[in-house]
DNA sequence: TAAATGTATTGATGCATGTCTATACGCCCA
DNA sequence: TGGGCGTATAGACATGCATCAATACATTTA
């Protein structure tokens, strides 16, 4: 997966800020949680969250999925994966290809 | 290397900027710049290529190394890696520990 | 020592954005 | 159908910050 200039943009944007990284973090470690569930892990107005949980989307490294009255969040290593990749790429870090092993 | 939790929030920030993205990735191309090289490759004015190139050292992922009249800067690696690595701790993605590539 | 050059600081300005309250919207159920 | 609950939006506010011009500081050189 490749990352589009203005993506990778909006992601390092996204990451910025902490309360954000945290609200991503508590998603990575749960794997599925509904707006309500984040607000209460933080001492943030539910509004705050939602508009958090909107940039992270927007930038694509959650995902959003609504079940009826609910909407439930979780992340998106790929994208993750292809922002950390685009970083260490753009910054001439070591990089790693898995290949399938030769049989 | 482990980074603490406010440098590993400074990094964060100081990669959001865009311009401050392209005169890293700059200097990891070309190795070590000064002040005036730098700002040869923007438009933008000096003191601001100053300014950003204060806050990525203060982010430690430049170093500042003082010749005479000149300043350079070049990239600290071990820095950026130490973040990515921990940018894929806190998200949960898979991590790789390698060595660095022969050249 | 004076001029020139490289760099950093100061102060101002405009825009971005994180946060809140209030409120609207959407969905479920009694 | 009306109330309750989960979520999103609107608008306001304060703070942060990227940027610039002007200037100070530092070092080299004529």
């Amino acid at each position: 997966m490749r990352l589009a200039s203005e993506e990778f943009d909006r992601i390092s944007k996204a990451l910025a800020d902490p309360q954000r990284r945290a609200i991503l973090q508590k998603l990575a470690m749960t794997g599925k949680l509904n707006c309500s569930d984040v607000h209460a892990f933080f001492d943030v107005s539910q509004p705050t969250v939602s508009h958090h949980l909107k940039e992270l989307s927007t930038a694509g490294v959650v995902e959003r999925e609504k079940q009826g009255q609910y909407c439930y969040y979780h992340v998106k290593s790929e994208t993750l994966s292809a922002y950390v990749a685009e970083l260490q790429r753009r910054l001439g870090l070591a990089t790693v290809q898995v290949a399938p092993r030769a049989r």
